[in-house]
RNA sequence: GUGGGUGUAGCUCAGCUGGUAGAGCACUGGGUUGUGGCCUCAGAUGCCGCGGGUUCGAGCCCCGUCACUCACCCCA
């Protein structure tokens, strides 16, 4: 073999596109109805852009992005995520002036220089909603149940909710500070990884899964019970609301998530079969992120469903969706070729999905092939036929044939098949 | 970046203590002259990941290398 995929980039096939059109279909009608309009973002922004929105200690800004330099030098990058390009969208055309709420969404690929593994990959698709301008409990929760609701559509109930608040950025200084007092204490129970974490970011020693670090975390102070009182006004509304909508959640104050740009309310959409990825979709508000880009003093609120995730979920149940064609031309000799030719044509622009062989074969041959596509019904055009002036249209399912007139025969099959 | 596993036909894999490659599925063509699925017969298909070494001889042993994969980290 020559050239191959680069590593961690894949190809979705034709027998795959299928589903994958499906799931996006299903998303938008969720959209749809939750009025969220569609957004399309280039996949190269300014560097910058990234560094100042997710935060330069984050691992995806300071080992996994794809970043090239222009032709003067500037440094540009292809997006690992979409909220930060939705946000400057959102500035740059000013589209707050039109009306402060925005809803929209956005469907596609992002890329992270990471080692790949199962449910993880260099290019990875999104299906991504960002909600702007509101900062109460209800838009929280509406976005919530938005990302539940396709998870509902497309039939997969196994999955978890979990939710956390992370408190504002005052409160939660005060308790990075406070998580950094009890770290001190136990600092040489702590991994290499963790001493460093100490210090610049507490909150991730929470994810860590080494058993001493887990151990020195036994007794640490919990998040929730350390926000300020409007933090935990806000996130007991949220939780009210998530009530009220019927959605379960688990409640898991050792959810961080690994973006700085998060505050208050954080959530993630997990399974357990998905190998050592547990997010389907993740997601947060972000009351900072729109002011600190520049933007008017604005909140906002977005989630992400990993595509290739959905898609593998999906397809350990086997999901069937055939595409097979309306019906399959066997012509036999050559006046009948050029006949089925000429009709395939006519009525593929009525809209009817042909089948024909490009070159001439036995019937045995071409009703094999046509069982082969699954076509519903096949149209034999021999040469006696023509001379008969007549065609036979027989019904793949039912065995049940029938003789049909050349004259009307492009009306008659139109109405038999539509 | 670090570890484990695996690389043989399009796919899933077998290949005994080294003797120059196999199965199932898929594919192509037959089994009545113009009727599919089942059955049956026949056929095509491999630089056995790549490079080097040991050997009379390597898919099998040794060294290296690459790729894929899973996991750590982190996340969708």
């Amino acid at each position: 073999m020559s050239i191959a995929t680069i590593k961690g980039f894949k190809d979705i096939l034709p027998h795959e596109t299928p589903i994958w059109q499906w799931i996006e279909k299903n998303a938008r009608d969720i959209f749809r109805v939750f009025g969220f309009k569609e957004i399309r973002t280039p996949l190269l922004e300014w560097t910058e852009l990234f560094t100042r929105g997710i935060g330069q200690e984050t691992d995806i800004v300071s080992k996994e992005m794809y970043t090239l330099a222009d032709s003067r030098g500037r440094n540009q990058t292809l997006r690992p995520e979409a909220t930060a390009s939705v946000v400057r969208a959102y500035i740059e055309h000013r589209l707050y002036l039109l009306n402060p709420v925005q809803k929209l969404f956005s469907i596609g690929p992002m890329f992270r220089h990471e080692r790949p593994q199962k449910g993880r990959f260099r290019q990875f698709h999104q299906i991504n909603a960002e909600l702007f301008g509101d900062p109460g409990p209800r838009s929280d929760a509406e976005l919530i149940n938005m990302a539940m609701h396709i998870f509902y559509r497309v039939g997969l109930t196994d999955v978890t909710l979990n939710i956390n608040s992370l408190g504002c950025t005052s409160c939660r200084s005060e308790f990075k500070n406070r998580l950094r007092g009890f770290l001190a204490d136990r600092r040489d129970m702590l991994c290499g990884e963790c001493q460093r974490r100490a210090e610049l970011n507490p909150l991730r020693v929470f994810d860590c899964k080494i058993d001493s670090c887990r151990s020195a975390m036994t007794g640490a102070p919990v998040m929730l019970d350390h926000i300020c009182d409007a933090c935990k006004n806000h996130f007991e509304a949220v939780k009210r609301h998530l009530d009220d909508l019927g959605i379960k959640y688990v409640v898991n104050t050792l959810l961080v998530r690994g973006l700085d740009y998060y505050s208050r309310t954080t959530f993630e959409i997990q399974t357990d079969r998905l190998g050592a990825q547990s997010a389907v979709a993740g997601g947060g508000r972000y009351d900072g992120l729109i002011s600190e880009l520049d933007g008017p003093p604005h909140s906002g609120m977005g989630f992400a469903i990993g595509f290739e995730r959905l898609v593998a979920l999906l397809e350990e149940e086997a999901r069937p969706l055939a595409d097979n064609p309306d019906l399959f031309i066997i012509a036999l000799g050559d006046e009948a070729f050029r006949k089925g030719f000429i009709w395939a044509d006519t009525l593929r622009k009525e809209g009817i999905s042909i089948e024909m062989e490009y070159e001439a074969k036995g019937l045995k041959a071409q009703m094999k092939r046509a069982d082969k596509l699954n076509a519903k019904r096949v149209l034999i055009a021999g040469d006696d036929e023509l001379a008969k002036g007549s065609v036979v249209l027989r019904n793949m399912e039912t065995k049940a044939q029938e003789e049909i007139s050349i004259t009307d025969l492009i009306q008659n099959l139109v109405k038999n098949i539509k």
